[in-house]
DNA sequence: GCATGTGAAGGAATTCACAGCA
DNA sequence: TGCTGTGAATTCCTTCACATGC
């Protein structure tokens, strides 16, 4: 069942892997198995194999996955192997902690550059980033930047989504709980962190 | 196909239709077709009719879907008709921002309670809420605070999730990029930024 | 023996197309 | 005519069970 189309739901999980692989191998693991990543992940050992099928087979019977292979594979899978540069829009509260997360690098993922409308945090410099007005957000055009996150009150994240579509990037994070439409070539993903709360009461045994 | 069980898909959309009818009714609609609310969320018509249908009908042919009654019944379904209460664990950038977030209290969801175990953070005010000693986390359970939200960095995500459990929350936001293990009984729901951010380059097309 | 890889089975969710009602 | 509600068809995903290779 080799090269075959990836599961939507297969890429969806393929971050989380890599996230477990770069985890094992830091602890110097040379190796690992279906068993051991599932007990990490908390996902079923059945379904890594399966996952990790759909893109060829590296893994040896009896022993289990060469961690490197497997962190460049899936790497390679998501285009995490080339660096991505990111723009942040928004250095409020989320926007802050968003730059100050650092949990990007390691895949590949680089914040360049902030915005912001307000006169009162332009200037500013946050995790070594300095805080533009977003009216230059134009500019970084010529900085090769790909990615954007949205980090503005709902009401300017669709003016923002526009800026940021014609600033050339190609894919948007959106923290803003509202749908933005973009062209098609353009992908959205959208996190609306009041979404996930709002759904926990409803798994929560009654009483 | 009247008060069939429920499917997990639909429920993961719930709270996005909420977040829609509420808009909408805000606005003073009383009426919204599946078109409208699907133009609104990006979600395809025919999908929220289908979701709709597992709990019952209360759509009106030629006209649409009353919004206060879409509300309650949805809110209810979710168990969001009656208040809960959440803590935060963790007053660093992340959770600042959840507190500032506000978008929960629509939502009948209140942040009562803020612990970090840093000296220098406790005692101060987020919000209008004191943040207390971590170590003191115990004295939740007098509270009757069902919701747990984790934004403690991730080596420490695990011990504030068993604190959480043995304080008596039912149900967990996690925002550590990691998987945590809690009793059966208890309902964890995942978001680690980084992976969202890292599945976005897949998606976007080649040049 | 131990762990991968995968067809096949089984289960779910999405999409369709249209009947039925206001 | 307009929009809901829903069986049926389709597509997609998960789970199983075991053959295969180390």
């Amino acid at each position: 069942m080799r090269y075959r189309k990836i599961p939507d739901e297969t890429v969806r999980r393929l971050p989380t892997y890599l996230r477990g692989v770069l985890v094992l191998s830091e602890k110097g693991l040379k190796r690992v198995s279906s068993k051991r990543l599932a007990d990490l992940l908390g996902i079923n050992p059945w379904q890594i194999r399966k996952d990790f099928s759909y893109f060829g087979d590296f893994g040896t019977p009896g022993v289990g996955y060469d961690t490197l292979k497997l962190q460049k594979r899936i790497s390679k899978i998501l285009r995490l192997n080339s660096n991505h540069k990111a723009v942040l829009v928004g250095a409020g509260n989320l926007g802050s902690a968003v730059m100050a997360y650092g949990g990007f690098s390691r895949y590949g993922l680089d914040i360049v550059a902030a915005f912001d409308k307000d006169p009162k945090k332009i200037g500013k410099k946050k995790n070594g980033v300095t805080v533009e007005d977003v009216s230059k957000i134009g500019g970084i055009k010529k900085r090769k930047v790909d990615l954007g996150i949205i980090a503005v009150p709902v009401e300017d994240a669709q003016v923002v989504a526009d800026d940021l579509v014609k600033a050339g990037v190609k894919g948007i994070l959106n923290f803003s709980p509202r749908h933005i439409t973009v062209p098609k070539k353009v992908k959205v993903i959208s996190i609306d962190i009041a979404m996930d709360l709002a759904r926990l009461p409803y798994y929560m045994s009654a009483g």
